[in-house]
DNA sequence: TCGTTCATGTAACGCGTTACATGATTGC
DNA sequence: GCAATCATGTAACGCGTTACATGAACGA
């Protein structure tokens, strides 16, 4: 039990629960649309899905040509990569564990980038531990620096200035969004029918944007 | 030459410079004045001091009582680092390099700690490379965003968005701090002694909004 | 046909952590 | 005298990368 998920099995679980997929594609995924948070190479992607296979949450099948079965012929097909019934119980379980390792900062990005396969619930205890996870962080912060703050040059108080705001930043986006989930809106889209749900409802996101301009995507924390 | 520098290695040579120190204490500074980006381990940090000391960076000296050379009794005595003229040297050597991983995370943060050290125009050519580094990256958000903007669900676009702000957002505090730099204002200041500067000054330390990371940041593509 | 992108993998290595093991010093 | 913190280290492992090796499909 609670297997030391690891963010790269849980994102490809993730994905692959959305469709099928072959490695290649997956890492593309990976990295850009879902993961301009964290990039991964093949070297670390392909084993990956081996061990997967392996414990019996992905099965491999061959896009080769109908009715050729490729692995007999010399031809290399392509892997498709399918979640299996045991896979998606598995990605489920995952899914509801808010254990503290949930607020680290990728594996935070990771689960965050999944809230919309994730219950209430589950999204508001993820974003209240990650918000006191950078309270605490904050307190260390300005305790670190008061006790210091004589002996540190410009630059080096510049930067934990910098530092420090960033994080700060970061407790208002949470704050915002605890609310938005607290007032109601729940807004786990994308599963392919589940389109029906009006689209005119007020409040949508938070920010009234993802219209704002066609131009925002971005990194994690 | 370019000896692959590595993150660790530059910030013990860095703080040793300003004072002798043992490891535990070097591993405070690290973690908490210095690093609030970044958190090292015993076990990462010993193991780095012995090769530097073979590569004749750093000395060793006992903190033993007086002519007790320490070494000989029984008795395990506080292991102070200094650094050598020869370590003096590489550290020059190292903080004059302005090779492109110096625009990476968290090796641009700890450039950015040392650059009370650091010469104004490396200062601005860090800064810069920093700046072209994060404008490349909002580059390819912007056309992964574009690409896939209608397959994204609401949750995955709202980080996108979150993430690229956090990056627009460092891009204009570097921008106040490159003007800074190029108005004139030199504050290498920290050494005792700088203090009488008169604080009203219009301009002193760019108040930028900002942000980036205080630590593990995403680190894409 | 030739270069680019798609596609899959392996081996060696880097960098760091955790857990463990040990002992000295300080303050109550 | 006992606990907490200071202080130093090692061994095993985790997680990821780079560089290498291979080959198919596609478009100009």
């Amino acid at each position: 039990m609670s297997r030391r998920a690891g963010i790269l099995e849980f994102a490809v679980l993730g994905l692959l629960r959305e469709s099928p997929m072959h490695g290649y594609e997956l890492r593309k995924r990976l990295n850009t649309s879902l993961g301009v948070f964290r990039a991964f190479s093949y070297g670390t992607l392909y084993p990956c899905l081996k061990t997967l296979v392996a414990r019996g949450w992905l099965a491999e099948e061959s896009a080769a040509a109908p009715g050729e079965p490729a692995t007999l012929s010399g031809r290399r097909a392509k892997i498709v990569y399918r979640l299996t019934a045991d896979g998606k119980e598995h990605f489920e379980e995952l899914l509801s564990q808010t254990g503290p390792d949930a607020y680290e900062d990728e594996h935070f990005a990771a689960r965050f980038a999944f809230f919309g396969q994730t219950s209430r619930d589950v999204r508001m205890r993820v974003l209240e531990g990650r918000r006191s996870r950078l309270e605490e962080r904050l307190e260390k912060m300005r305790a670190s620096l008061s006790r210091t703050r004589e002996r540190l040059d410009d630059y080096t108080l510049e930067l934990q200035r910098h530092g420090m705001e960033s994080v700060e930043r970061e407790v208002r986006w949470l704050n915002e969004l605890i609310e938005s989930e607290r007032v109601g809106r729940d807004l786990r889209t994308s599963r392919p029918g589940d389109a029906e749900r009006q689209k005119g409802a007020p409040g949508d996101l938070p920010r009234p944007g993802s219209d704002s301009r066609p131009d925002s995507p971005g990194t994690p924390t």
